[in-house]
DNA sequence: TTCCAGGGTAACG
DNA sequence: CGTTACCATGGA
C-alpha cells in the first residue's frame, strides 16, 4: 500500500455544547437536498478547491471531535486546512453558545426548546450566492418546492463530481435569461431577481467580504438595495451566512407558527407580539429562531 | 377544491 | 407614509 489510510482523515475538535446528532437531523430533513448527502450518521458533501474538486465525508469520532475523511484521494495540506475552515463554519463550531443557553433558560419560549435540542447550531451556507439563492427561491413557497427548484437549478446550471453536485457560480449564472429559468418552473420574478444578483456577485458590487466588514444594520441595507431582498432574505441571509446572532427575520411564516405551537395560540402572532416576545432575545433572536424552526419537524 | 407556503414589488390612496 | 393586488405553483 502506497499510502496510509490514516492520512486522508482529519480529526476535527467540536465545543461541548455540539451535537453532530442534531446537524444530521438539520441536513437530513429534506430527501430533495442535492448538495450533501446524509446517511448512516455522516455527510458528505463536495467542495471545489483552489479549481480541485475534494470530497468528504463528516462523522462522529471520540468524544469532543469529528471525523472528516477524504473521498478522492490524498488532500494536500492546504485541501485539509480549507476543508475544516470551511467545516468549522458551516456547523459554526466557533461560536460559544453559553450566553444564549443562559438567555434561553429564563425565557417561557425558549427554555423547554434549549434543552430539547441541546447542542443543535446554526447550519451555515457559507457561500453568499447559494445562500441568497437559497432565500429567494423559498420566498413564498412550500420548502419542498423550494428544494425541487434548487434541485433543478443545480443540475441544469452546477458542476458535478461523482455523483456530487456544486453550486452554480455566479459568473455563469448572470448570463442566463429569465426564459432559461422559467423552464425550472421559476416564476418570473424570482428569475430576474437571481440573474440580478448574480450579476451584483459577478461584479464585485456586491461581495461577502465586504458585507462582513460593515456593521449588521448597514450590511442589511446594502442587501435590500439590491431588487429581489427584502428584510426577511436579508436577515435569512444574515443568519445562515453571515454568521451574525442578532439576524431576525421578523416576518417569517414558519417562525410564526413555530411561536404559535409552543405557545398554544389559536392564531398566528402578530408582528407588534412578535417583537414583544422576542426582546429577551436580543443579540441572539438567530438562535433564537434556528431552534424554533427545528421545533416544526 | 381550497388554502397556504421560510416574501417582495409596484401601484394606489 | 400604510395598504393592496399580484406573482405562480406545489403540497396537504
Amino acid at each position: 500500500m502506497p499510502f496510509a489510510v490514516s492520512e486522508s482523515i482529519c480529526v476535527i475538535e467540536v465545543p461541548d455544547a455540539f451535537r453532530f446528532q442534531e446537524a444530521l437531523v438539520y441536513l437530513g430533513r429534506s430527501a430533495n437536498e442535492c448538495l450533501y448527502q446524509v446517511e448512516d450518521g455522516c455527510v458528505r458533501k463536495l467542495l471545489k478547491i483552489d479549481g480541485a474538486p475534494v470530497l468528504f465525508e463528516l462523522s462522529s469520532g471520540e468524544v469532543g471531535t469529528l471525523l472528516l475523511r477524504f473521498l478522492n484521494g490524498m488532500p494536500s495540506e492546504a485541501q485539509k486546512a480549507a476543508v475544516v475552515e470551511y467545516v468549522r463554519e458551516w456547523l459554526d463550531l466557533d461560536r460559544d453558545l453559553a450566553p444564549f443557553y443562559a438567555m434561553a433558560a429564563e425565557d417561557s419560549i425558549l427554555k423547554s426548546l434549549a434543552e430539547k435540542y441541546y447542542g443543535l447550531r446554526v447550519i451555515r451556507i457559507p457561500d453568499l450566492f447559494e445562500a441568497l439563492c437559497w432565500a429567494i427561491m423559498g420566498q413564498q413557497i412550500n420548502l419542498a418546492f423550494a428544494y425541487t427548484l434548487k434541485r433543478r437549478f443545480v443540475e441544469a446550471f452546477g458542476e458535478s463530481f461523482q455523483s456530487y453536485w456544486l453550486f452554480p457560480r455566479p459568473e455563469q449564472v448572470a448570463t442566463l435569461t429569465v426564459d432559461e429559468l422559467r423552464e425550472l418552473q421559476f416564476t418570473g420574478k424570482k428569475a430576474e431577481y437571481i440573474i440580478e444578483v448574480a450579476q451584483q456577485l459577478a461584479t464585485g458590487k456586491l461581495s461577502k467580504q465586504a458585507l462582513l466588514e460593515l456593521t449588521p444594520a448597514a450590511a442589511e441595507k446594502q442587501m435590500v438595495k439590491v431588487r429581489g431582498i427584502g428584510p426577511w432574505t436579508a436577515n435569512y441571509v444574515r443568519l445562515r451566512c453571515l454568521g451574525d446572532t442578532s439576524a431576525f427575520p421578523l416576518a417569517d411564516v414558519g417562525l410564526h407558527n413555530a411561536i404559535k405551537a409552543q405557545l398554544g395560540l389559536e392564531r398566528k402572532p402578530t408582528l407588534t407580539e412578535m417583537e414583544h416576545l422576542a426582546r429577551p432575545w436580543k443579540n441572539w433572536e438567530a438562535y433564537a429562531t434556528f431552534y424554533l424552526w427545528r421545533s416544526l419537524y
